[in-house]
DNA sequence: CCCATTGTTGGTATCGATATCATTTACTGG
DNA sequence: CCAGTAAATGATATCGATACCAACAATGGG
């Protein structure tokens, strides 16, 4: 930096305020600079600015995984909202685990980011005090925690399995299997899978046709392979609850390559409004829980924080209502 | 840091080195200040470490989209490669727009990455400058450019193209087209398309059947759009080569639509090696570009690049070689 | 004509760690 | 018994920027 401001005959802290946008500087004394800058080759080191500044740019971010449409669709919602305000998604994945998310966010903060989001509600002991005493913004998503840490930008995922059996159970079916929901890794799986037995009893209806399909991630396979599984163990099913729509269509090809008619003998029923179960033969019902919007709002909740300070006047709960996108894989059997 | 220094009763000096783990510290006291550190609750400022060292352990990738899996593959093997070595992705994407990468690189490199891996080997003149100026290993993947800036760890998308072409000319078709490869914007997508031309004609075939299907991403229901433009306007086509598994499968559930049979009508072959050609009915032909071994070979040459020095041994280009997976999609007509 | 205000620039200390050199102690072999 | 080496620790300068305060010119109202 001090070799731009020579190039530019100014001092360097000079050099430093033309680089910011909103900084005192002459027009034309930038101007010059930004040229010697580009002469020089010169990019700025944001380290170094922001140990000085202790505002180095950064939000962290942790999802599951990297390799899943939904939370990619998240992170690109909090990487455009972040972006107006300068802010820069640090990103990392925990594959489910909630040790490796222990070790991801004390490597996280080793980055000192301005504020840190998290999916799920659920974290090793140590994981939630660092998280509490990082002193920054935290949001917790995908989720609705009894105890949240700070803000939470979620849905109940619960909650969005019962809308699914109300809808099948519209149609006429009650012998319904949920296949996945993994009770030891993967927390919304499980709630999804809790808010299925719940709602299938509040109904009087049987719950106990539970498939695993092992830990998550759930890959299509191991959906197609559950699905085997579940018509050996229970052949009268009539529809079935995946917790996600990979899971889901992998159900659906298992039907099809056993002449199992979707939906005629069989409902299928997804999670995830991946592009997959819109476009597949038969289109496969699902949940969209809107999850570019979740980032989008994570987002704008990191940045009322981060302007108006700790205790913003802003409710800390963001809810987001998923959306039932009924499709043919779970038309009524009268009206097929 | 100097709190856990006199909390531990040692110099800030000895706590530093006590955070690393070759440095010389006696086991006792290492113990003493690492229980010191737990109480208060410290954890190292990795961003003023880099600024000290000259190292901050970060190596920036860019990636066309978050949001596919065959890129989230190829970050998971940087990913995993470098974790051992203590280096930590910092990922952007650029949205298939050589505008957004030159922004990105630049904001990357601000960051001061030891090292930084791109997707393709086609930049704006700028960002090629700033690359090649950053001082630091710049490695170009998914692609065999001309001029490399560095190092290349990628493969032939053409000759990918070509050995589909030669697999479904030994299946008996020669009325085949090309789906997607957008010009302006995907140049591994246009790439394939090329290949594809070139091995037509180098047959003798008609190489005139290409459908655009818009700029990437291509998703599948763009896909079926264009195979639905296909089919009007070369209804006698047998058989199709798609950019992508996704254009692929989107195509394919158009002709379930049309009730034309895959593969005896019509054979359809992908690319990339998607979850979904595997598993879907009929699963599709596919090339497998080896999307993880990209990442995890990158992350391998940013390692002997930065232990040997700048002018490694070792050689610049590392090529992988893609391989063909025939599936149902295009079984011999004569063998169906 | 003076003083307050605004626009513009520079000087100095500092952010939180590490590189480097210096120092002390313990131990080894001739 | 002493030089020589290794192990362990400390002191100081520094990485590349910004915060903060100071300085000065131009402007304008009283």
């Amino acid at each position: 930096m001090s070799d731009v401001a020579r190039e530019a005959g100014v001092s360097p802290m000079t050099v430093s305020r033309a680089f910011k946008s909103d900084a005192y500087v002459n027009d034309e004394t930038r101007k010059a600079i930004l040229l010697a800058a580009d002469r020089l080759g010169y990019v700025m080191d944001s380290m170094a600015s922001g140990l000085s500044s202790r505002k180095t740019g950064f939000v962290a971010v942790t999802i599951p995984s990297i390799n899943n449409a939904n939370f990619a669709d998240t992170v690109r919602g909090l990487t455009e909202g972040l972006q107006e305000k300068g802010l820069q998604v640090l990103l990392g994945y925990t594959n489910y685990n909630q040790e490796e998310e222990e070790r991801l966010v004390r490597q996280l903060l080793t980055r000192r980011p301005e504020a840190i989001v998290v999916t799920g509600g659920t974290h090793t002991g140590k994981c939630r005090t660092m998280l509490e005493n990082a002193g920054i913004p935290v949001i917790e998503t995908w989720d609705i925690p009894a105890l949240p840490i700070d803000s939470i930008v979620g849905f109940s995922n619960a909650e969005a399995s019962a809308k699914i059996v109300g809808h099948l159970v519209s149609t006429g079916r009650t012998k319904i299997a949920f296949l996945g929901g993994d009770a030891s890794r993967d927390t919304r799986g499980f709630d999804r899978r809790r808010g299925f037995v719940r709602e299938m009893e509040a109904r009087g209806l049987d719950a106990t046709r539970l498939v695993e399909a092992g830990p998550p991630p759930i890959s299509m396979r191991e959906g197609a392979d559950a699905l085997a599984r579940l018509m050996s163990r229970w052949p009268d099913t009539e529809a079935v609850v995946c917790v996600s729509d990979l899971a889901a269509f992998g159900a659906m090809t298992e039907c099809q390559r056993r002449g199992l008619a979707v939906p005629g003998t069989i409902a299928i029923a997804g999670f995830g409004a991946y592009e997959i179960s819109d476009i597949c033969v038969p289109p496969i019902t699902s949940i969209d829980p809107h999850c570019y919007q979740i980032g989008l709002l994570a987002a704008r909740r990191i940045i009322d924080l981060l302007s108006d300070g700790p205790d913003s006047g802003t409710e800390s709960r963001t809810l987001v209502e998923p959306s039932l996108l009924v499709r043919a894989s779970t038309l009524s059997e009268r009206n097929p």
